[in-house]
DNA sequence: GGATTGACGTGTC
DNA sequence: AGACACGCCAATC
């Protein structure tokens, strides 16, 4: 398997600065796929398994929330790498999200 | 190859 | 404001 939409996936989520998050959705319609948002985090699934590791806590839903941290080796893994870059997590949610968004689309 | 699923998104009740 | 439902798209079974 080669050059995968996960691939596509990662590629982005790697381009995600410090310090900034970006959302599913954002990444999907980077991609050109739009609506195929539960496949970008569903790509995240694998981002553990590829090479360079993939800032997936830097990836959350549209409401700046951290939905995916369950899947992380520990949920508050997540949120402290976040924190740890200068993003601000108020109960599971991104503070500021809107301050801290990293449009894709916006870099490509 | 049809059915299921999934770290989502938006709208509606 | 919180809960529920439908829609999208691609990979896996």
């Amino acid at each position: 398997m080669e050059a995968s939409f996960y691939e596509q996936v990662f590629e982005i989520a790697r381009l995600i600065p410090k310090g900034r998050v970006t959302s599913y959705g954002a990444i999907a319609k980077a991609l050109g796929t739009g609506g195929g948002a539960r496949m970008v985090g569903y790509a995240m699934s694998n981002s553990h398994a590829v090479h360079p590791k993939v800032p997936a806590h830097r990836v959350v839903n549209s409401s700046g929330l951290l939905t995916g941290k369950f899947h992380f080796s520990s949920p508050e893994r997540m949120q402290q790498l976040l924190e740890k870059e200068g993003i601000i997590v108020e109960n599971d949610k991104i503070k500021d999200f809107k301050k801290v968004f990293w449009n894709p689309l916006d870099e490509l």
